[in-house]
DNA sequence: TCTGGGGTCCTAGGACCC
DNA sequence: TCTGGGGTCCTAGGACCC
């Protein structure tokens, strides 16, 4: 049975949610930037007419935030994770199976919901008023129905298609207040084929799941405007001749294969209309997991950088132990400003640990390790980054013979001991704000912490930031 | 003065084993 | 001393995504 994908995709998602609790953003350009208020992550229609890219570093765009009075904030990310939740639970009322792709888009399976289009399409042929009740309880338009021609079912079920997409973006506007693009078609790769050109032409829907639509979208993308083609990938298939989402569809597969790789065979396949990407409903087993964080202030000493990595590890361990996982590897990396006109280093290590763990005091121990046997002296750095890889399920990490036999009192072991002492510390840190508990490696003056001075209220999730309603 | 962060997957090459 | 090949596993690096 042929597929149907809807891509659900919100619209400027950072600079919608701060619009949200602030509506007098409305009509004032607006932008979000990244950690450290480093640089353009977000930004409205408005921001990009005024010629703002994504990427680009506030103080190269400081005269044109002036000029064009821009409203700017310091990425809130209490905030934008509390509204993508609820996006996402108003999505669930709109398809069986769903698929959370990041924190502003959805993969939406409408197959089950085409199908029985499909026999409405062809009752529709049959008797036209006996599908009427149905269509109108469930709220969906009339479609024109007189004289439908069973070839033309297909395109039948691309304007019903489109109806339920309106729908949906309706309902979510008005439930949340975020506004969202959807983008539907046969495979995922078309579907953001699709969300793209809703975006772009403004319309709020778009559907290619019929022929001509499909061809006429094709012949106007561009290769590198694809799902998993990027600048390199794009530039190469240039060389060979080929410059659309069409001629890359008629490609040859081994030519493509030569290329760019299994990647851009599948975006070949996809383009067809044959589905290599699934839904994947379960949010899959994470593989790794990296706090890499550039410093407020450069930083020039040991002392500091240990506060740095042992925070790091901190909220490292904390993310392992939050999925239930442990890591029998870590690496850690250290750099100076590539941006400047000074002395170089970047070096990194990488450590086995001797048993998996997802205990903070553990984890912090074997980072000041590493960084001690990377540090030099004389540098500036600039950014720190811990990963931890290899990762297994936290109950089946295996123990040494000390955790067995050393334990001391009870009979608790002191495995079981660690785990109390990593709950106690995660749940007050949950309650009363993260860092609320936290070890003295950490320290307390933190001058490489990032910078964060446009960030708005946690409307959402602090009580003492709640919006506040006047008279 | 000021240039993000956190992920995934694929591939090539080296080490090691039989 | 000379002489091979094929398989697996691991890792680093590159490409991509949001």
């Amino acid at each position: 049975m042929t597929k149907l994908f809807a891509l659900v995709d919100c619209n400027n998602f950072y600079v919608s949610c701060e619009r949200v609790f602030n509506p007098k953003l409305e009509n004032r350009p607006v932008i979000v930037l990244s950690n450290n208020d480093g640089c353009v992550v977000s930004k409205c229609d408005r921001a990009k007419q005024l010629g703002i890219k994504t990427g680009v570093p506030l103080f190269k765009i400081k005269p044109l935030v002036q000029e064009h009075k821009i409203a700017v904030f310091s990425s809130n990310y209490a905030l934008y994770g509390d509204l993508s939740q609820r996006v996402m639970e108003t999505l669930t009322n709109f398809a069986s199976e769903m698929e959370v792709y990041s924190i502003d888009e959805a993969f939406l399976d409408l197959s089950g919901c085409i199908s029985s289009f499909d026999r409405d399409a062809q009752k529709a042929v049959d008797s036209p008023l006996s599908i009427l009740p149905e269509w109108i309880k469930r709220d969906l338009p009339i479609p024109i129905v007189r004289g439908l021609k069973t070839e033309a079912l297909s395109e039948f079920c691309a304007e019903v298609a489109f109806s339920y997409g309106e729908k949906i973006r309706t309902t979510v506007q008005q439930w949340t207040g975020i506004p969202v693009s959807i983008g539907i078609a046969t495979t995922k790769t078309l579907a953001k084929i699709a969300n793209r050109m809703a975006k772009i032409s403004g319309q709020g829907v778009v559907s290619i799941a019929n022929k001509t639509e499909l061809e006429t979208a094709l012949a106007h993308t561009m290769v590198n405007d694809i799902w998993g083609i990027g600048r390199n990938y794009a530039r190469e298939l240039i060389e060979v001749g080929i410059h659309t989402a069409l001629e890359l569809r008629d490609a040859n597969e081994e030519l493509v294969r030569q290329v760019i790789g299994i990647q851009g065979v599948r975006a070949v396949l996809e383009l067809r209309g044959i589905s290599c990407f699934s839904l994947e409903c379960l949010p899959s087993q994470r593989q790794g997991t990296q706090v890499f964080r550039t410093f407020g202030e450069p930083v020039k000493s040991l002392a500091e950088l240990k506060e740095a990595v042992a925070t790091y590890a901190a909220i490292a361990s904390e993310k392992l132990r939050r999925d239930r996982l442990a890591a029998s590897q870590m690496t850690i990396s250290l750099i100076t400003n590539q941006f400047k006109d000074e002395p170089q280093y970047r070096n990194s290590i990488t450590i086995k640990l001797p048993i998996a763990s997802n205990y903070t005091p553990d984890l912090t121990h074997h980072a000041i390790e590493g960084l001690e046997a990377i540090f030099e002296q004389g540098y500036s750095f600039k950014k720190l980054g811990i990963s931890l890889s290899g990762l297994v399920p936290a109950n089946q990490v295996q123990t040494d013979l000390f955790d067995r036999f050393e334990s001391g009192f009870d009979h608790v072991d002191r495995q079981t001991r660690k785990n109390q002492l990593m709950q106690v510390i995660d749940r007050i840190n949950t309650h009363m704000g993260s860092g609320t508990l936290k070890y003295a490696a950490s320290g307390t003056q933190a001058p490489w912490k990032a910078k964060s001075d446009h960030r708005s209220q946690r409307y959402t999730t602090n009580w003492q930031e709640l919006p506040i309603a006047k008279a």
